[in-house]
DNA sequence: CGACAGAGCATTAATGCTCTGTCGGTGCCTTAAT
């Protein structure tokens, strides 16, 4: 074991010896004597033990081992938070396998109590639960009384993909933070675009997190996308790219009625093939998750539901027939390719129309301005709180409309959450005007929007990248790359595109990864830098494409 | 956002046009009846 200086540094801040070899310590004992952490772990933890941590981290780095030893060298008992009953299980058998004394905590369990006790008695060093049940107040006071010192977010792209319009108890993760006692974050996931990162940790309520990034190219993935126009020619060409491809494969579509189309089609064409979405009965999606993973069944045609927890080793490709709703999601799901290090192909086929859904999706709900001062007006008229849901009615917004705004008015002061999903007035609600706080929640809201259509706006500039198309993915997601990487359909062709090179760059010119601040936009990342234009990631107005000639002329964007 | 279905209407009667409304994905949870 070297004992440099340079060993001594995290990529947070300094990591004494005592604890690197507590870190040690802690790796014996959940992965076995002589392991060792690899694949960015390593990084994760002495992160996380320095600060509040943010861990992008490909699929199978092992997340489950980088929280366990966090937890364990930090000496206090963890509450991982993560979004699946299964996940709940799977996660707790592997650390119970390792010796650790994990437990959960879900609807399942009937000993709730019990558990709790446990917990509260420092029985138990890993407890895994829902962000339902962090909401909860009974169960946030026993909790509160073990004195968590790890509070780990797993999956934590859930926060910004659920919480906002479909799981909104992953909004009340800051506030059942404070609730225990403000343990240490450390929020794990294999995705993050950089509009995704900092609306994650701005909703966990830990924006200045130390963020730790491992390379999220999965180099062995060949690359490809079809642009097509009709939907019936569409199809005919999907189901002809899956009876050309080899070993098991999940198709991902937009609806579950197109899950049973191309099943349907799949079949006619001789491939055996199974339909998944969420409305299936949990009986029926077990039996056909079952059979790809024992690989009886080679090809899923699936909507997202498919997914989390889907750690099959030897999936061969992963293809789009319908656009997906976000580069996050897009590279989450090609992700489930490949695991085993093998060969694998993640195809696309993009129809530009396809991109409504993924926009509405998006952003296509969102409450009015007036529907906001509405629910200013009643969250006035309960200044010990009120229910969330209740609150909905009366002021004439739907609950959905009214949890989309949520995160801006609690954002302006406006509103604070209590736990049970209530809320009630907050610090700088004056109760006799609420035009100006409408006012800012709108622009808020419309700031959120254009990051979330951006996040969509990436999958259009993947699918029709004029050059290579790993390069354009990466660079979505924060990673820039000087060559291309001669596996994908643009590199086979001969059409790498070449930005290291570009004719007629001049000195002076804006680079990809270059921080940058223009006068109207504010603070920015550079992504792509082409001939004539430039893309620009601005921390609150999404993405923006600005004119290179223009940029140069009047020197529009500034070093930051 | 946009596809699609159905209503309503106009019109050399069974079709075509326009308008309006609806729908699209992800999982916790609880409670009551088997």
């Amino acid at each position: 074991m070297p004992d440099t200086s340079a060993d001594l540094l995290g990529p947070c801040g300094p990591v004494d010896r005592p604890t690197l070899d507590a870190v040690d310590a802690a790796v014996a004992r959940v992965l076995g004597e002589g392991a060792e952490l690899g694949g960015g772990q390593r990084e994760a933890v002495l992160g996380a033990l320095v600060d509040d941590c943010f861990a992008v981290l490909p699929p199978a780095a092992g997340k489950t081992a980088v929280y366990a030893v966090t937890g364990l060298v930090l000496g206090g008992p963890t509450v991982v938070v993560s979004p699946t009953l299964s996940l709940h299980r799977d996660q707790v058998a592997h650390l119970v396998d390792a010796g650790v004394r994990a437990e959960v905590l879900n609807s399942t369990v009937s000993a709730r109590g019990a558990v709790l006790e446990r917990f509260a008695a420092g029985e138990i060093e890993v407890l895994v639960t829902s962000p339902e049940q962090l909401a909860r107040e009974d169960v946030l006071d026993a909790l509160a009384a073990g004195s968590p010192t790890l509070l780990a977010v797993d999956e934590a792209h859930c926060v910004c993909d659920w919480g906002p319009d479909f799981r909104p108890d992953y909004l009340g993760l800051a506030l059942a933070r404070r609730r225990l006692g403000r343990p240490r974050v450390l929020a794990l996931t294999a995705t993050a675009s950089i509009p995704a990162r900092g609306e994650i940790l701005e909703l966990l309520g830990v924006p200045d997190a130390c963020v730790v990034v491992r390379d999220p190219d999965r180099p062995h993935i060949h690359l490809s996308a079809h642009l097509v126009h009709e939907e019936e020619a569409k199809w005919e060409r999907v189901v002809d790219e899956v009876v050309g491809l080899e070993g098991a494969g999940i198709v991902y579509v937009g609806t579950r009625g197109h899950t049973t189309l191309v099943r349907d089609r799949l079949r006619e064409a001789g491939v055996t093939a199974e339909a998944y979405d969420g409305g299936m009965r949990a009986r029926e999606r077990a039996r056909v998750q079952d059979a790809f993973m024992g690989g009886e069944v080679p090809v899923v045609v699936a909507t997202s539901a498919f997914g989390m927890g889907i750690d099959k080793p030897d999936v061969r490709w992963v293809l789009h027939g319908d656009t997906p709703t976000s580069i996050d999601a897009y590279h989450q799901e090609i992700g489930r390719a490949g695991r085993d290090g093998g060969p694998a192909r993640a195809v696309l086929f993009h129809r530009p129309q396809d991109l409504a859904r993924p926009k509405l999706f998006a952003s296509g709900r969102d409450p009015r301005r007036e529907a906001l001062t509405t629910v200013l007006a009643a969250v006035c008229r309960h200044p010990d709180g009120v229910g969330q849901d209740e609150l909905a009615g009366p002021a004439g917004v739907s609950k959905a409309g009214l949890a989309r705004a949520m995160p801006a008015l609690v954002a302006l002061g406006a509103v604070t959450r209590l736990p049970g999903r209530r809320v009630a007035p907050g610090d700088v609600i004056a109760c006799d005007d609420f035009s100006g706080l409408a006012d800012q929640a709108a622009a808020l809201i419309a700031r959120r929007r254009e990051r979330e259509q951006s996040k969509v706006e990436l999958v259009r500039r993947y699918a029709e990248a004029p050059g290579c198309r790993r390069r354009t993915l990466l660079e979505a997601l924060g990673e820039s790359r000087d060559e291309p990487c001669g596996l994908c359909d643009q590199c086979d062709a001969g059409h790498p595109g070449d930005p290291g090179k570009r004719t007629g760059a001049q000195d002076g010119d804006p680079v990809p990864g270059e921080a940058v601040r223009h006068d109207e936009w504010g603070p920015g990342t550079v992504t792509t830098v082409a001939d004539e234009s430039v893309v620009v990631l601005f921390d609150e107005g999404g993405y923006r494409t600005l004119s290179l000639p223009v940029v140069r002329e009047k020197h529009l964007l500034a070093p930051a």
